[in-house]
RNA sequence: GCCGGUGUGGCGGAAUGGUAGACGCAGGGGAUUCAAAAUCCCCCGAUGGCAACAUCGUGUCGGUUCGAGUCCGACCACCGGUACCA
């Protein structure tokens, strides 16, 4: 009997794609393109099962697309800048560059096995000074068209090591290697003015109409547009006053104090000549910059001995605090607070003691706060204790907006729109990233570097073995020429976040060895990405900024004006996921073990016999160990066995679970479908008339299903009628040409998924040239019409039988056989129905 | 803390507001075989019942509807993001 044999059919197959240049995106006028891209990987040196998944579902993408007749392109790269290349220098003493590019060449070997339908020709990394070079050249840009600044920013200080921290870096407010307790330090930084398009990244989200909901959400709620009322409190002893930004003026009847940010001016200014304030500031600036560490530390708080009088009320006075939870960064750095309708606000106040004063309440409960702040929804009608505009019952918009009025019109404030959203920081005080090309001259200050000197390329002569960045310490590199007035100057050393080397590599994968950023033919022809796939964990930050990117890049000229919103379709997937087998050491600190070292009939570590602990499934990663290596499962079963499970069970948005009987079952069918390949290219059977056109009816319905499951993004469904049509052919008595001809639509609908076993049958079953490139089956009409239907009966919406009827049948006849069954006899007993309710083709409801 | 998501048999999951559990795994039974592997067939949510069948059942509680896994409200658990992980 003939075996389905992967480590033979594979290869085979793989070369003659190559040979046929099958995969090689060229320009066809004559053909509509298709854009498909999969979020490129970091070379973290193996691939996962994640990347697996993630790879196969845009191959399916590219492959059915081919064979609807688009011309595609499917490249593939490396985002290969970052932290971990320089981890694993410090680590083991080599270098970033080697580092990285031998993780690329080993990912490289492991991906082609997949055969996936990658145009490998437009290959290339985030870190060839071929691609930075072109974005050095677009940063010169972005300069020029006012789209780059330079401003103060907070980052974590690690005081021992001297050195900035990563937030990943920051463990429990201390740094990662010197355990030290990390404070804020303020260093002049580099940013893109994303704000300046806040507004319109927010309303260009309505068009975004093939992204998943959530990622449209959260987008539109990271950019947070909120208008609000800016105003100022004067001040007792004839100071400043101090501007305020609140999204709640409606509650400034219930302040108990004004708070300013612990870098506010004022502050600042006071811990010049007060000890105690520079203590408090220095205390309420330690830890971790995230907005996690920042919204759950501790609230703590100085009183200034400032008072400020209430705009409202001038014989009202309030005192100003400076309280640790109020950022800079965010409107003025000022707020008043109303603890009332603010649980953050209502900490504060309890732990100092400060007044709570309720503004309105509940429209059906009178009882005052007590130690939960009564924020209803803006939209929810709430009773106003006395609203100075002159409210009574209204929702906290309607409040909000006519105070807004109120304060304009009495002349003391003014609304004022603002956003959540930052300028997008891009320093980097680090070694492997994109080097910042401007050069600091005394003279003329900072100057971008002329275009011809570019790529200003990292030097390879640093070592990794102090911390802090060795662009600082590097003898000669940062010794340069002034662009603007030839004497000698020093290089930037910052380097560019990571996020920037991916936000524009799609365009520039059209065009991938230009001279320039992009080539407008090629962006013209390829732009947009048609099918954008990657995980739900970039939903806000690599997405806006790479919306943000193709914007600016618009404004100076290298994408055109229909590639501002740069992926047209956007689809999340899950994460691969597996068990986790735990034992204890002696202390009770969990020791991870690999899942091929486990016994698990028995739950126990096959070298020692110790039973292991099994924990349920989390995303694999290689400190819990709870990894399947791609390699082993495609050297024991073939690379269609590994596509065809991750495509197989889970939708596609949503976790997979490996497990290795689930592989096994994959090949299983595999073979199968191989089997009957064979045995349909062997057969003499006659036709059979009526067998015949079961089987083409089949066919035709698996057509139909597959199709609609792969437009859907829901692989796993297209996978069940596979299933379901292997089962129909096997069991089918039709003759051999009816059952080549299945077996043949067979290999076409599995092509996207198993591409190599899908050739081997179109090879059996005689089919022209490759399946590759053969033609998307259509199903005939005709065949997918059914004659009668099976009809549930529900009496008071419970199955209770069931009614064969045509597929026609109108209404009338429907009820009057309905009434005539038994079990609606039996129920009714003689009365009449009270509602009869009858959906054609679906259901049919009696309520007695 | 805040924003977003997820929750269905022993397991992965299916289901335009219309027969809950398609398809697959695991399990049970059988066929084939000297035996096995491989392959094929049947059963398979829980409880009760010889059976027909009945009752319960989609994280929890409540609501809308002739009918709710699906829509609405509250809650619980877990996952992702939280601006220097990528």
């Amino acid at each position: 009997m003939s075996r389905l044999t992967p480590s033979e059919i594979e290869p085979k197959w793989q070369a003659a794609w190559d040979a046929a240049g099958v995969f090689t995106a060229t320009p066809d006028p004559a053909k509509q393109k298709y854009y498909v891209l999969e979020m490129f990987p970091y070379p973290s040196g193996r691939i996962h099962m994640g990347h697996v998944r993630n790879y196969t579902m845009g191959d399916v993408i590219a492959r059915y697309k081919s064979s609807c007749g688009f011309s595609v392109l499917h490249p593939m790269g490396w985002d290969a800048f970052g932290m971990p290349a320089e981890n694993a220098a410090m680590a083991t003493g080599g270098h970033p560059k080697t580092w990285t590019y031998n993780n690329i060449a080993e990912m490289r070997a492991q991906m082609k096995p997949l055969g996936l339908s990658i145009d490998w020709s437009r290959e290339f990394a985030t870190c060839d000074p071929e691609y930075y070079g072109q974005q050095q050249a677009m940063f010169i840009d972005f300069l020029e068209k006012g789209l780059v600044y330079r401003k103060n920013a907070i980052v974590n200080w690690d005081p021992v090591d001297m050195t900035v921290l990563a937030n990943e870096q920051v463990e429990a407010g201390r740094g990662w290697r010197s355990g030290a307790l990390v404070e804020r330090k303020e260093l002049t930084q580099w940013f893109f003015k994303i704000t300046d398009h806040a507004d319109e990244l927010l309303s260009a989200i309505d068009d975004l109409k093939d992204w998943p909901e959530k990622v449209r959400l959260m987008q539109a709620n990271w950019i947070g547009k909120s208008r609000g009322l800016q105003f100022a409190f004067e001040r007792t002893d004839g100071g400043a006053p101090i501007e305020v930004y609140t999204t709640r003026p409606d509650t400034l009847l219930g302040a108990s104090f004004v708070g300013i940010s612990p870098g506010h001016p004022i502050a600042k200014a006071m811990a010049e000549d007060n000890p105690e304030v520079a203590a408090f500031i220095a205390e309420a600036t330690k830890g971790g910059t995230t907005e996690e560490a920042l919204e759950t530390a501790p609230k703590l708080g100085f009183d200034t001995g400032l008072k400020v009088k209430h705009p409202l009320d001038p014989n009202w006075e309030l005192p100003v605090w400076i309280a640790n939870f109020i950022l800079m960064d965010y409107g003025t750095g000022a707020i008043f607070a109303c603890p009332a309708h603010d649980q953050r606000d209502l900490d504060f106040c309890r732990k100092y003691d400060l007044p709570v004063v309720d503004t309105f309440f509940a429209l059906d409960d009178d009882t005052p706060v007590a130690n939960e702040a009564f924020v209803p929804p803006k939209t929810e009608k709430v009773k106003w204790v006395n609203h100075f505009a002159g409210l009574d019952v209204a929702t906290g918009q309607e409040a909000i907006d006519a105070t807004v009025d109120f304060a304009e019109a009495a002349g003391w404030g003014q609304g004022k729109t603002q956003f959540r959203l930052r300028d997008w920081g891009l320093s980097r005080q680090r070694y492997w990233g994109c080097p910042i090309p401007v050069v600091h001259c005394e003279t003329c200050g900072v100057v971008p570097e002329k275009k011809e000197n570019l790529p200003i390329a990292l030097p390879d002569d640093v070592s990794f073995d102090v911390p802090g960045n060795p662009l600082d310490r590097h003898p000669t590199w940062r010794d340069c020429a002034c662009p603007a007035c030839g004497a000698p100057a020093k290089r930037e050393t910052d380097t560019m976040d990571t996020f920037v080397d991916s936000s524009w590599y799609f365009a520039r994968f059209t065009a991938p060895r230009a001279e320039t950023p992009t080539d407008a033919d090629e962006v013209g022809y390829w732009m947009n990405v048609d099918q954008y796939i990657g995980g739900i964990e970039h939903a806000i930050l690599h997405l806006l900024y790479s919306r943000f990117f193709a914007r600016a890049m618009h404004i100076c000229g290298h994408l055109p004006d229909t590639a501002k919103e740069p992926f047209d379709a956007l689809f999340t997937q899950g994460m691969v996921t597996h068990e986790i087998y735990q034992t204890r050491d002696g202390n009770g600190r969990p020791i991870y073990h690999l899942p091929e070292d486990v016994d698990l009939d028995s739950a126990t570590v096959k070298a020692t016999g110790e039973a292991v602990e099994i924990i349920p499934s989390a995303k694999m990663s290689k400190s819990k160990k709870n990894v399947v290596d791609p390699l082993a499962i495609i050297d024991a079963f073939g690379a269609d066995t590994a596509r065809w499970f991750v495509m197989s069970d889970s939708p596609p948005e949503r976790d997979v679970e490996w497990t290795a009987a689930g592989a096994e079952a994959a090949f299983k069918h595999l073979s199968r479908v191989y089997r009957l390949a064979a045995e349909a290219a062997e057969s003499t059977a006659p036709a059979h008339p009526d067998e015949d056109v079961a089987l083409a009816r089949a066919a035709a319905r698996a057509i139909v299903d597959v199709t609609a499951g792969i437009e859907g993004f829901a692989f796993n469904t297209s996978v069940a009628k596979l299933y379901a049509f292997t089962s129909a052919v096997q069991k089918s008595k039709a003759g051999a040409a009816a059952k080549q001809e299945a077996m043949r639509t067979m290999a076409k609908l599995m092509q996207p998924m198993t591409p190599h076993l899908a050739e081997e049958m179109w090879h059996l079953l005689g089919g022209e040239g490759l399946v590759a490139q053969a033609v998307w089956p259509t199903a005939d009409p005709a065949l997918l019409v059914e004659d009668t239907v099976t009809l549930p009966i529900q009496i008071n919406g419970k199955r209770r039988g069931e009614l064969s009827v045509a597929k026609d049948a109108d209404k009338a006849s429907i009820e009057a056989a309905v009434l005539a069954t038994e079990v609606v006899q039996k129920a009714l007993d003689g009365g009449q129905p009270r509602k009869l309710i009858v959906v054609p083709g679906r259901i049919v409801n009696v309520v007695v």
